[in-house]
DNA sequence: ATAAACGGTACTCTTTTAGTACTATTTAAG
DNA sequence: CTTAAATAGTACTAAAAGAGTACCGTTTAT
Protein backbone atom coordinates (compact mmCIF):
# COMPACT_ATOMS: atom_id res chain seq x y z
CA UNK A 1 0.00 0.00 0.00
CA UNK A 2 0.92 3.70 0.63
CA UNK A 3 -0.04 3.94 -3.39
CA UNK A 4 -2.19 6.41 -5.10
CA UNK A 5 -4.90 4.36 -7.25
CA UNK A 6 -4.47 3.76 -11.11
CA UNK A 7 -7.12 6.23 -11.66
CA UNK A 8 -5.50 9.22 -10.03
CA UNK A 9 -2.19 7.58 -12.26
CA UNK A 10 -4.64 7.90 -14.85
CA UNK A 11 -5.72 11.54 -13.69
CA UNK A 12 -2.10 13.17 -14.06
CA UNK A 13 -1.35 11.56 -17.00
CA UNK A 14 -4.95 12.70 -18.97
CA UNK A 15 -4.14 16.11 -17.13
CA UNK A 16 -0.49 16.45 -17.96
CA UNK A 17 -1.46 15.54 -21.57
CA UNK A 18 -3.83 18.63 -21.84
CA UNK A 19 -1.67 21.18 -19.86
CA UNK A 20 0.33 21.25 -22.95
CA UNK A 21 -2.82 22.27 -25.19
CA UNK A 22 -4.67 24.54 -22.82
CA UNK A 23 -6.80 25.79 -25.39
CA UNK A 24 -7.56 22.32 -27.32
CA UNK A 25 -10.75 20.48 -26.61
CA UNK A 26 -9.63 16.76 -26.02
CA UNK A 27 -12.25 14.36 -26.68
CA UNK A 28 -12.66 11.64 -24.29
CA UNK A 29 -11.49 8.81 -27.05
CA UNK A 30 -8.50 11.23 -28.35
CA UNK A 31 -6.84 10.99 -25.15
CA UNK A 32 -7.85 7.16 -24.77
CA UNK A 33 -6.15 6.48 -28.22
CA UNK A 34 -2.79 9.09 -26.98
CA UNK A 35 -2.17 7.33 -24.14
CA UNK A 36 -2.65 4.39 -24.92
CA UNK A 37 -5.89 4.18 -22.36
CA UNK A 38 -8.96 2.39 -22.26
CA UNK A 39 -11.50 4.57 -23.62
CA UNK A 40 -14.09 3.87 -21.27
CA UNK A 41 -11.70 4.58 -18.43
CA UNK A 42 -10.85 7.79 -19.56
CA UNK A 43 -13.90 8.86 -19.35
CA UNK A 44 -14.38 7.74 -16.08
CA UNK A 45 -11.38 9.77 -15.08
CA UNK A 46 -12.51 12.71 -17.05
CA UNK A 47 -15.85 13.07 -15.08
CA UNK A 48 -14.89 12.75 -11.93
CA UNK A 49 -12.13 15.32 -12.70
CA UNK A 50 -15.26 17.67 -13.88
CA UNK A 51 -17.06 17.15 -10.41
CA UNK A 52 -14.18 18.29 -8.61
CA UNK A 53 -13.98 21.53 -11.44
CA UNK A 54 -10.15 20.55 -12.20
CA UNK A 55 -11.85 20.26 -15.85
CA UNK A 56 -14.54 21.85 -17.66
CA UNK A 57 -16.46 19.82 -20.55
CA UNK A 58 -18.28 21.20 -23.51
CA UNK A 59 -21.33 18.56 -24.22
CA UNK A 60 -23.10 18.17 -27.61
CA UNK A 61 -20.81 17.40 -30.62
CA UNK A 62 -16.94 18.05 -31.46
CA UNK A 63 -17.35 18.61 -27.33
CA UNK A 64 -14.71 17.73 -25.19
CA UNK A 65 -12.72 18.67 -22.17
CA UNK A 66 -10.63 21.13 -20.88
CA UNK A 67 -8.28 22.24 -18.25
CA UNK A 68 -10.74 24.37 -15.91
CA UNK A 69 -8.02 26.62 -14.81
CA UNK A 70 -4.33 26.87 -15.79
CA UNK A 71 -1.44 24.52 -14.75
CA UNK A 72 -0.19 26.26 -12.11
CA UNK A 73 -3.13 26.25 -9.96
CA UNK A 74 -3.94 22.70 -9.86
CA UNK A 75 -2.02 20.76 -7.20
CA UNK A 76 -1.42 17.02 -7.03
CA UNK A 77 -3.32 17.32 -3.71
CA UNK A 78 -6.60 18.51 -5.65
CA UNK A 79 -6.11 15.59 -8.50
CA UNK A 80 -6.09 13.09 -5.39
CA UNK A 81 -8.64 14.54 -3.97
CA UNK A 82 -10.80 14.01 -6.85
CA UNK A 83 -9.78 10.66 -8.11
CA UNK A 84 -9.16 8.77 -4.58
CA UNK A 85 -12.65 7.61 -3.04
CA UNK A 86 -11.40 7.50 0.52
CA UNK A 87 -11.21 11.07 2.01
CA UNK A 88 -7.50 11.45 2.34
CA UNK A 89 -5.75 9.85 5.27
CA UNK A 90 -3.27 7.40 5.85
CA UNK A 91 -4.82 5.39 8.56
CA UNK A 92 -8.76 5.48 9.01
CA UNK A 93 -9.00 7.33 11.94
CA UNK A 94 -6.58 10.05 10.99
CA UNK A 95 -9.67 10.51 8.28
CA UNK A 96 -12.43 10.78 10.09
CA UNK A 97 -13.27 10.44 13.93
CA UNK A 98 -15.79 8.36 15.88
CA UNK A 99 -14.08 5.21 14.72
CA UNK A 100 -12.56 4.36 17.96
CA UNK A 101 -13.08 4.42 21.77
CA UNK A 102 -9.72 5.89 22.34
CA UNK A 103 -9.08 8.57 20.43
CA UNK A 104 -8.68 11.27 23.28
CA UNK A 105 -6.15 9.27 25.07
CA UNK A 106 -4.82 7.95 21.78
CA UNK A 107 -1.33 9.35 21.18
CA UNK A 108 -0.29 7.56 18.26
CA UNK A 109 -4.03 9.19 16.12
CA UNK A 110 -2.68 11.95 16.90
CA UNK A 111 1.14 11.50 15.77
CA UNK A 112 -0.08 9.78 12.38
CA UNK A 113 -2.74 13.31 11.65
CA UNK A 114 0.61 15.18 12.18
CA UNK A 115 2.79 12.74 9.94
CA UNK A 116 -0.62 13.32 7.33
CA UNK A 117 -0.14 16.87 7.19
CA UNK A 118 3.50 16.47 6.10
CA UNK A 119 2.19 14.34 3.04
CA UNK A 120 -0.45 16.48 2.31
CA UNK A 121 1.45 19.52 2.05
CA UNK A 122 3.97 18.03 -0.38
CA UNK A 123 0.99 16.94 -2.46
CA UNK A 124 -0.43 20.19 -2.43
CA UNK A 125 3.10 21.94 -3.02
CA UNK A 126 3.58 20.20 -6.27
CA UNK A 127 1.70 21.74 -9.51
CA UNK A 128 0.51 20.57 -13.10
CA UNK A 129 2.27 22.88 -14.51
CA UNK A 130 5.48 21.11 -12.19
CA UNK A 131 4.71 17.76 -13.71
CA UNK A 132 4.69 18.99 -17.72
CA UNK A 133 7.87 21.91 -16.90
CA UNK A 134 10.20 21.79 -19.19
CA UNK A 135 9.13 19.76 -22.16
CA UNK A 136 6.06 21.85 -23.70
CA UNK A 137 5.60 19.83 -26.38
CA UNK A 138 4.94 21.70 -30.15
CA UNK A 139 0.91 22.66 -30.72
CA UNK A 140 -0.56 20.15 -33.02
CA UNK A 141 2.37 17.34 -33.19
CA UNK A 142 -0.61 15.67 -30.75
CA UNK A 143 0.35 11.68 -32.14
CA UNK A 144 3.50 10.73 -29.35
CA UNK A 145 1.88 8.50 -27.27
CA UNK A 146 3.04 8.78 -23.46
CA UNK A 147 3.60 6.69 -20.99
CA UNK A 148 1.03 5.13 -18.92
CA UNK A 149 0.61 2.02 -16.75
CA UNK A 150 -2.59 0.10 -18.68
CA UNK A 151 -0.50 -0.14 -21.70
CA UNK A 152 2.08 -2.10 -19.96
CA UNK A 153 1.17 -5.76 -19.83
CA UNK A 154 4.27 -7.98 -19.27
CA UNK A 155 5.06 -6.90 -16.53
CA UNK A 156 8.85 -6.97 -15.80
CA UNK A 157 10.64 -8.25 -12.76
CA UNK A 158 11.70 -5.29 -11.20
CA UNK A 159 15.54 -4.96 -10.87
CA UNK A 160 15.60 -1.74 -8.87
CA UNK A 161 14.24 0.05 -6.11
CA UNK A 162 14.73 3.40 -6.07
CA UNK A 163 14.43 5.92 -3.41
CA UNK A 164 15.66 4.21 0.09
CA UNK B 1 -5.98 4.72 -1.35
CA UNK B 2 -2.86 6.59 0.19
CA UNK B 3 -3.48 4.24 3.18
CA UNK B 4 -1.13 1.76 5.05
CA UNK B 5 -2.09 -1.34 5.70
CA UNK B 6 -3.94 -2.61 8.62
CA UNK B 7 -1.17 -4.74 9.52
CA UNK B 8 0.74 -1.31 9.85
CA UNK B 9 -1.52 0.21 11.58
CA UNK B 10 -1.23 -2.80 14.63
CA UNK B 11 2.52 -2.72 14.52
CA UNK B 12 2.83 1.01 15.61
CA UNK B 13 0.27 -0.05 18.09
CA UNK B 14 2.33 -2.98 19.22
CA UNK B 15 5.72 -1.41 19.27
CA UNK B 16 4.15 1.62 21.03
CA UNK B 17 2.90 -0.48 23.53
CA UNK B 18 5.90 -2.25 24.00
CA UNK B 19 8.32 0.61 23.65
CA UNK B 20 6.32 1.54 27.26
CA UNK B 21 8.30 -1.29 28.73
CA UNK B 22 11.64 -1.83 27.04
CA UNK B 23 12.51 -3.98 29.68
CA UNK B 24 9.46 -6.90 29.69
CA UNK B 25 8.92 -9.44 27.22
CA UNK B 26 5.34 -9.16 26.07
CA UNK B 27 3.82 -12.84 24.20
CA UNK B 28 2.03 -12.49 21.24
CA UNK B 29 -1.39 -13.52 23.67
CA UNK B 30 -0.49 -10.75 26.06
CA UNK B 31 -0.58 -8.13 23.56
CA UNK B 32 -3.24 -9.19 21.75
CA UNK B 33 -5.27 -9.48 24.73
CA UNK B 34 -4.27 -6.04 26.05
CA UNK B 35 -4.67 -4.09 22.87
CA UNK B 36 -7.91 -5.93 21.85
CA UNK B 37 -6.19 -7.74 18.63
CA UNK B 38 -6.45 -11.33 17.43
CA UNK B 39 -4.03 -13.20 18.26
CA UNK B 40 -2.92 -14.83 15.42
CA UNK B 41 -3.19 -11.43 13.64
CA UNK B 42 -0.55 -10.07 16.56
CA UNK B 43 1.40 -13.25 16.31
CA UNK B 44 1.79 -12.29 12.02
CA UNK B 45 2.62 -8.60 13.25
CA UNK B 46 5.84 -9.66 15.05
CA UNK B 47 7.02 -12.29 12.79
CA UNK B 48 7.22 -9.59 10.16
CA UNK B 49 8.64 -7.47 12.50
CA UNK B 50 11.62 -9.89 13.90
CA UNK B 51 12.35 -10.83 10.56
CA UNK B 52 13.14 -6.23 9.47
CA UNK B 53 15.40 -6.65 13.23
CA UNK B 54 12.54 -4.23 15.09
CA UNK B 55 12.06 -6.43 17.48
CA UNK B 56 13.81 -9.47 19.12
CA UNK B 57 12.34 -12.81 20.23
CA UNK B 58 12.79 -15.41 22.85
CA UNK B 59 11.79 -18.67 22.05
CA UNK B 60 10.77 -21.49 24.33
CA UNK B 61 8.40 -21.37 27.66
CA UNK B 62 8.22 -17.60 28.93
CA UNK B 63 9.56 -16.41 25.96
CA UNK B 64 8.33 -13.60 23.98
CA UNK B 65 8.78 -9.98 22.04
CA UNK B 66 10.86 -7.10 23.12
CA UNK B 67 12.16 -4.24 21.53
CA UNK B 68 15.45 -4.88 19.50
CA UNK B 69 16.64 -1.52 19.92
CA UNK B 70 15.69 2.08 21.81
CA UNK B 71 12.24 3.61 20.15
CA UNK B 72 14.25 6.37 19.38
CA UNK B 73 16.29 4.56 16.70
CA UNK B 74 13.41 3.38 15.53
CA UNK B 75 11.91 5.30 12.53
CA UNK B 76 8.07 5.10 11.22
CA UNK B 77 9.29 4.45 7.99
CA UNK B 78 11.13 1.20 9.41
CA UNK B 79 7.83 -0.10 10.19
CA UNK B 80 6.37 0.43 7.31
CA UNK B 81 9.25 -1.35 5.05
CA UNK B 82 8.91 -4.03 7.37
CA UNK B 83 4.80 -4.37 7.11
CA UNK B 84 3.73 -3.34 4.00
CA UNK B 85 4.77 -5.94 1.39
CA UNK B 86 4.90 -3.69 -1.94
CA UNK B 87 8.34 -1.75 -2.04
CA UNK B 88 7.66 1.89 -0.77
CA UNK B 89 6.36 4.10 -3.34
CA UNK B 90 3.13 5.76 -4.34
CA UNK B 91 3.11 4.44 -8.00
CA UNK B 92 4.08 1.28 -8.94
CA UNK B 93 6.80 2.72 -11.39
CA UNK B 94 7.78 5.34 -9.02
CA UNK B 95 8.84 2.08 -6.79
CA UNK B 96 10.65 0.00 -9.48
CA UNK B 97 11.75 0.76 -13.14
CA UNK B 98 11.57 -1.57 -15.76
CA UNK B 99 7.63 -1.32 -16.22
CA UNK B 100 7.23 1.06 -18.99
CA UNK B 101 8.76 2.03 -22.45
CA UNK B 102 8.52 5.74 -21.86
CA UNK B 103 10.77 6.04 -18.63
CA UNK B 104 13.46 8.36 -20.23
CA UNK B 105 10.84 10.90 -21.47
CA UNK B 106 8.31 10.59 -18.76
CA UNK B 107 8.00 13.90 -16.50
CA UNK B 108 5.30 12.40 -14.57
CA UNK B 109 7.57 9.62 -13.12
CA UNK B 110 10.38 11.44 -11.95
CA UNK B 111 8.08 14.49 -10.66
CA UNK B 112 6.23 11.49 -8.64
CA UNK B 113 9.77 10.20 -7.31
CA UNK B 114 10.39 13.88 -5.82
CA UNK B 115 6.65 13.62 -4.39
CA UNK B 116 8.04 9.87 -3.15
CA UNK B 117 11.01 11.23 -1.47
CA UNK B 118 9.21 14.05 0.52
CA UNK B 119 6.80 11.72 1.77
CA UNK B 120 9.55 8.96 2.69
CA UNK B 121 11.42 11.59 4.86
CA UNK B 122 8.34 12.64 6.67
CA UNK B 123 8.11 9.15 7.94
CA UNK B 124 11.86 8.86 8.39
CA UNK B 125 11.36 11.88 10.92
CA UNK B 126 9.27 10.34 13.31
CA UNK B 127 10.45 7.67 15.61
CA UNK B 128 8.83 5.39 17.51
CA UNK B 129 9.64 7.34 20.58
CA UNK B 130 7.75 10.19 19.43
CA UNK B 131 4.64 8.20 19.08
CA UNK B 132 4.95 7.85 22.97
CA UNK B 133 6.46 10.91 23.71
CA UNK B 134 4.81 12.95 26.88
CA UNK B 135 2.82 10.32 28.91
CA UNK B 136 4.78 6.69 30.10
CA UNK B 137 3.01 4.33 32.19
CA UNK B 138 4.10 3.67 35.00
CA UNK B 139 5.47 0.33 34.64
CA UNK B 140 3.71 -3.15 35.39
CA UNK B 141 0.09 -1.44 34.70
CA UNK B 142 -0.54 -3.30 31.98
CA UNK B 143 -4.15 -3.31 32.26
CA UNK B 144 -5.58 -0.46 30.04
CA UNK B 145 -6.51 -1.46 27.11
CA UNK B 146 -5.53 0.80 23.85
CA UNK B 147 -6.90 1.82 21.09
CA UNK B 148 -7.37 -0.30 18.16
CA UNK B 149 -8.97 -0.76 15.08
CA UNK B 150 -9.95 -4.29 14.71
CA UNK B 151 -11.59 -3.84 17.92
CA UNK B 152 -14.22 -1.39 16.31
CA UNK B 153 -16.52 -3.61 15.05
CA UNK B 154 -20.12 -1.07 14.59
CA UNK B 155 -18.17 1.40 12.54
CA UNK B 156 -20.02 4.56 12.99
CA UNK B 157 -20.26 7.14 10.14
CA UNK B 158 -18.27 9.22 10.13
CA UNK B 159 -19.03 12.98 11.13
CA UNK B 160 -16.05 14.99 10.19
CA UNK B 161 -12.98 15.44 8.08
CA UNK B 162 -10.00 16.26 10.11
CA UNK B 163 -6.70 17.41 7.86
CA UNK B 164 -7.91 19.13 5.05
C1' DA C 1 -33.12 13.90 -37.77
C1' DT C 2 -28.73 12.22 -36.84
C1' DA C 3 -24.35 11.34 -35.00
C1' DA C 4 -20.79 12.50 -31.83
C1' DA C 5 -19.88 13.89 -27.75
C1' DC C 6 -20.60 14.20 -22.39
C1' DG C 7 -23.27 12.43 -17.79
C1' DG C 8 -24.60 8.99 -14.63
C1' DT C 9 -25.41 4.54 -12.68
C1' DA C 10 -24.72 -0.01 -11.91
C1' DC C 11 -22.50 -4.23 -12.58
C1' DT C 12 -18.72 -7.75 -12.91
C1' DC C 13 -14.12 -9.39 -12.66
C1' DT C 14 -9.79 -9.31 -10.62
C1' DT C 15 -6.48 -8.25 -7.22
C1' DT C 16 -5.16 -7.27 -2.74
C1' DT C 17 -5.71 -7.46 2.09
C1' DA C 18 -7.03 -9.60 6.32
C1' DG C 19 -7.48 -13.15 9.07
C1' DT C 20 -7.14 -18.13 10.29
C1' DA C 21 -5.37 -22.83 10.62
C1' DC C 22 -1.98 -26.10 10.95
C1' DT C 23 2.51 -27.95 11.83
C1' DA C 24 7.30 -27.67 13.32
C1' DT C 25 10.70 -26.01 16.58
C1' DT C 26 12.48 -24.29 20.85
C1' DT C 27 13.10 -24.39 25.86
C1' DA C 28 12.01 -23.85 31.01
C1' DA C 29 10.08 -26.59 34.53
C1' DG C 30 8.58 -30.55 36.90
C1' DC D 1 12.83 -36.89 29.85
C1' DT D 2 8.30 -35.50 29.29
C1' DT D 3 5.30 -31.69 29.01
C1' DA D 4 3.52 -27.25 28.10
C1' DA D 5 4.04 -22.61 26.52
C1' DA D 6 5.97 -20.02 23.51
C1' DT D 7 7.88 -18.56 18.64
C1' DA D 8 8.53 -19.82 13.27
C1' DG D 9 6.83 -20.83 8.98
C1' DT D 10 3.64 -21.95 5.38
C1' DA D 11 -0.56 -22.22 3.22
C1' DC D 12 -5.27 -21.39 2.78
C1' DT D 13 -9.87 -18.97 2.81
C1' DA D 14 -12.87 -15.14 2.95
C1' DA D 15 -13.84 -10.35 2.53
C1' DA D 16 -12.96 -5.81 0.75
C1' DA D 17 -11.37 -2.68 -2.56
C1' DG D 18 -10.01 -1.47 -7.28
C1' DA D 19 -10.38 -1.56 -12.14
C1' DG D 20 -12.73 -1.83 -16.00
C1' DT D 21 -17.05 -2.29 -18.77
C1' DA D 22 -21.77 -1.70 -20.30
C1' DC D 23 -25.83 0.64 -20.78
C1' DC D 24 -28.89 4.37 -21.15
C1' DG D 25 -29.86 9.31 -21.02
C1' DT D 26 -28.80 14.19 -22.48
C1' DT D 27 -26.82 17.73 -25.29
C1' DT D 28 -25.82 20.04 -29.67
C1' DA D 29 -23.59 21.02 -34.43
C1' DT D 30 -24.61 19.67 -38.94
Amino acid sequence: MLRISKLTDYGTLVLTHMANFPDRLFSASDLAGTLGLGAPTVSKVLKSLGRHDLVRSVRGLHGGYALSRPAVQISVAQIVDALEEQPFGLTECSASSGLCDFESGCRVRANWQRINGVVRRALEDVSLADMVSPLPMVAGSDARPMTGPQSIKGRIAPDQESAR
